[in-house]
DNA sequence: TATGAAAAACCAGAACC
DNA sequence: GGTTCTGGTTTTTCATA
């Protein structure tokens, strides 16, 4: 499905997105069109899901990150729903995961400042109720990036022949 | 420093930014050049960082999402700098802070499995002494953006007359 | 000094080998 | 998978207010 080839071309593509399809091509030893062919098909499969713009949090005011560990007593697939939709409102939420273990749900909030995230909360509980939150905050981002590792990648013999 | 109207473009291309600049311009009520110029000075500013492709983890075999926290006697900026170091070389680990609180440290590892997870685990702990490690998995990825929240940013009044 | 129009350079996408 | 060509997009230049 995914052969060598094509995860050297995602592997370029998930640190920078602007580099021309020829250049790609030419990394991975292919001419244009092939290469520009398997990133059209990895889009289709979906492997590939967008192209987006990355910005600097302190830039933009959004450089304290929260850690939110909810606990609830509610575990009904409509509270979920609810719940979700909730939090998707939030632009402050940028991950929302459901956990094994003691804590039900963990979010990751971005905030300027330990006052706003105050503010986020309080306007948080008032919307859903949540029993048991603990907040911890991130001192410093040492390492942040949206690429995932390739080595997994099921791997099969490249497609071409030479 | 960023107006209403840079805001706006960010938020388009923090949600895709394939779209042309000339439909950009066009949302935004700006011709393309002065648009154009716009996303070139944030990224001279350091206001945009990247453009990136974003893959779907299930697609590249690394769905499950493991929380490592770490507590270490060891708070020496050697040490952290070695750390940091050794934690940059895993491509499983895409997010990385120093936590305030009784946590030192926050790890989230892309990973296939459960497995794959008890593997990196010890290939880690190979590498670097530390002392207390308690690993919490996701079970599922409600939301997960790169999009920061802007509505922090202080906005001035937008550079354009009319 | 900032804007918009128009031209030039460049790249993505289609047809064909 | 490669080559060639077309249409569209980005980026530069230039005129204008």
């Amino acid at each position: 499905m995914i052969d060598r080839i094509d995860r050297r071309i995602l592997s370029i593509l998930q640190e920078d997105c602007t580099v021309p399809v020829a250049e790609i091509g030419r990394r991975v030893g292919l001419s244009t069109t092939p290469c520009w062919r398997r990133i059209q098909k990895m889009e289709e499969d979906g492997v590939i899901t967008a192209r987006v713009a990355l910005l600097e949090p302190a830039k933009v005011n959004a450089k304290v990150t929260a850690f939110v560990a909810i606990t609830t007593s509610q575990h009904s697939e409509d509270w979920l729903k609810k719940f979700a939709d909730v939090i998707r409102e939030f632009p402050e939420v940028v991950e929302f995961y459901r956990m094994a273990g003691q804590v039900d749900y963990l979010l990751r909030v971005a905030v300027p400042d330990i006052e706003a995230y105050d503010a986020f909360y309080k306007k948080l509980v008032s919307k859903i109720d949540i029993s048991d939150v603990s907040t911890t905050f991130a001192m410093e981002q040492i390492k942040n990036t949206t690429a995932l590792p390739l080595s997994y990648v099921a791997t099969e013999k490249p497609r071409t022949g030479s």
